[in-house]
DNA sequence: TTAGTTAGTAACGCAGCTTGACGATTCTGG
DNA sequence: CCAGAATCGTCAAGCTGCGTTACTAACTAA
């Protein structure tokens, strides 16, 4: 049996043209003639699949009959069976870790956070465990897994880098780990990449394809996704913005500033403290958190404002040389600082000075569960690829 | 006839595969034997496709007999009728255009530069007329065509804008106007997307498929290259590298200046001037060319260095805010100032101390054919996508 | 000259799809 | 209440394309 020439591969891309017309439909059903003339497939084509698909498990009818559809015979309406795949997904963390199983349709049907282990082994047996646990209670398999990381994932050497927060990634097979004891479908990648593909998804705008999402918080990252996949880079090193060597007028340093130096949680601090011990006025003690040098500049507190200027400036700088290079269509900031609606007004109000056309940016609406709900996407991604080839191929049922 | 669910097209997919297997072969030629081993189709499916594809002109067989490729009977070996297939392949500059035809396998059969026309409208019909000349004298059609353009071109509108050179693009429909007067497949698009492609494909290292070409000379702009396509970014407003905004310690001017006012070519004769008029020593009168303030430059000669020197500075800027981002695996500089090797040098030696794993550069090989090579690329990719198609389904001969 | 090896071809059967025809089911109008 | 129209789903027939098996053709090596 040659693979992949046969008239069998007809089969295959048949089926999941009428499977892609299925997850269309949604749970409002449609019926095997709405399918065959969505597909352009004929009618004893689309009975002949979908006669597999449902001994396999992957679609049934749906119960509740539709009061009326017009003159004519009425079709048996079908939806795909939410619970026929499963995914894995998590965001492992430099501290938190989210772990949680979705099924087809991408409901999260079990999210738990857990504290992440001191190094990386430990802390990916912890996902795989707790992933086991929540599989063992809703009684299926994993058909696809996606993993998010706090580095660089270079595919090909199926390693960790730049992981500073997790000894031990840098020797850990991780891909090769899980597709042993977890599923054989796995995808790992950066969680910055995996968040803006999640903040991508849950934006309800249309044609939106080329999106960047930059977190800020502790550190200063990027994520970016061209065309509707996540982009990686030549060396998986996308995102190294935090890095990027930044000059604005407000922040003259002796050495070459980053733009971790002036715009991340801890910049922030040091630079309100800094402007203090200057004599700068101020309501707050030196050493205030976060949220109250925002809250503190909203209300006019001279020395807060200097603080958020500075981030602003260094930030509005990095998003002009970003669509400078990279034209997104939108951008999404999110993290501790990044979603601070502060933040984000004080730089769209930097960049209107730099830039004729000012992009769009807007600030995240998942907050910390941004990565995860693109790991939920990317693993429904890769189901999505092997659902009809495992339903037609070996025949079994799914679960 | 439905399309595409038939069993036909499991003609087209092995087809393409047979094709494919015969492009890799190149003029060596390949056997049927061969080719089922390497496609993992049977031999008889094989020989009928291969039977078709002769009896269309697309193969044919290779007339030389190489001397003994071992024991058992030897097989007859077929090779790809370069001239089965042509591409127009054109670049519309501000001043000069280059157009060309390419045979399959992108040998340039026909090259032509003339000097574009005044306005977008009489610089296409230029293109048209001198393609067809070419196309009339080699006696073939053309398969597919790709025009590189002064501009931003948005596929969506089918308008090009930002190209002030050029009046008259902004309301002229290119695609849809080459496609009636050209043929049906054709691709439009920046010039410097398509060096960018040129390029690439002109360095001989593999897996290459992230990279950024530079162009610099009376602007700055900007091609990137991502998973093997040309990446428009989400506007097609990729490559306005030359508006960045940038801040170096050695040109600190009143208001923020970007990359095009410090590192192209009339800004290097600009700042070479200014540091004349303030006493800077030089053997070179003050409004010297660019290539001759590079050659003093190397010589020693301390205001052409200096006017080097901030160029290299703000390049080397801008380099590392793309390493930042887009981390490609490669990047290029061509035009009259990028192709320079004292300025890759200079701008070389600012990366080393800027960061930490400086990139890998180089010079443009290709000069001023560096997009038109691109386009050529372009076209043959897009014929690739539609020979097998039209050889197998119309059956007609293709000249 | 003969045995061994490889290339190409002919015949057959199988898988999958489409078409056209037909029974089933429901709505509409008189 | 009933006939006609419309739509859904299935059945049977025929087509296309592929692979397998078995065969012939051609060439090398001993």
């Amino acid at each position: 049996m040659r693979l992949g020439s046969d008239s069998r591969i007809l089969r295959l891309l048949n089926g999941q043209r009428v499977v892609d017309a299925l997850f269309e439909a949604g749970s409002d059903g449609i019926s095997r003639a709405d399918i065959a003339r969505a597909t352009s497939l004929s009618k004893p084509t689309v009975s002949a699949l979908m006669e597999t698909f449902e001994q396999v498990g992957l679609v049934r009818v749906v119960d509740a009959m539709p009061p009326t559809r017009g003159i004519g015979r009425p079709g048996v309406l079908y939806e795909v069976a939410p619970e026929a795949g499963l995914v894995v997904a998590a965001d492992v963390g430099a501290t938190k870790t989210i772990v949680g199983v979705a099924d087809l349709l991408g409901n999260v049907l079990s999210e738990e956070r857990i504290s992440t282990a001191r190094n990386a082994d430990a802390a990916l047996r912890a996902v795989v465990t707790t992933a086991d646990k929540m599989l063992g209670r809703l009684g299926g398999e994993a058909g696809a897994a996606c993993i998010g990381v706090p580095g660089v994932y270079q595919a090909r050497e199926d390693r960790v880098t730049l992981a500073p927060n997790l000894p031990g990634f840098e020797v850990l097979p991780i891909k090769a780990r899980l597709r042993q004891e977890l599923c054989h479908d796995v995808f790992v990648d950066n969680d910055v990449n995996l968040a803006a593909l999640g903040e991508m998804e849950a934006i309800e705008e249309t044609d939106l394809s080329d999106f960047a999402a930059i977190s800020v918080g502790t550190g200063v990252g990027l994520g970016l996704v061209f065309g509707g996949d996540v982009y990686r880079g030549g060396n998986g090193a996308v995102g190294e913005i935090g890095a990027m060597l930044i000059d604005v007028a407000e922040s003259r340093l002796d050495s070459p500033a980053t733009l971790e130096d002036l715009a991340s949680g801890p910049a922030i601090r040091r630079s309100f403290g800094v402007a203090v011990r200057k004599g700068v006025e101020t309501g707050l003690v030196s050493d205030s958190d976060v949220p109250a040098i925002f809250d503190a500049a909203n209300d006019g507190d001279q020395a807060a404002a200097h603080a958020v200027e500075v981030a602003a400036a260094a930030m509005a700088m990095a998003v002009s040389h970003l669509m400078a290079i990279a034209d997104p269509q939108m951008i999404v900031f999110g993290g501790g600082v990044g979603a601070n609606p502060i933040f984000l007004e004080a730089v769209q109000r930097r960049l209107s000075t730099l830039a004729a056309v000012p992009p769009k940016l807007s600030a995240s609406t998942l907050g910390g569960r941004a990565a995860f709900s693109g790991a939920v996407l990317q693993a429904l991604r890769l189901l999505h690829g092997s659902l009809v080839a495992r339903s037609l191929e070996i025949g079994a049922p799914l679960k």
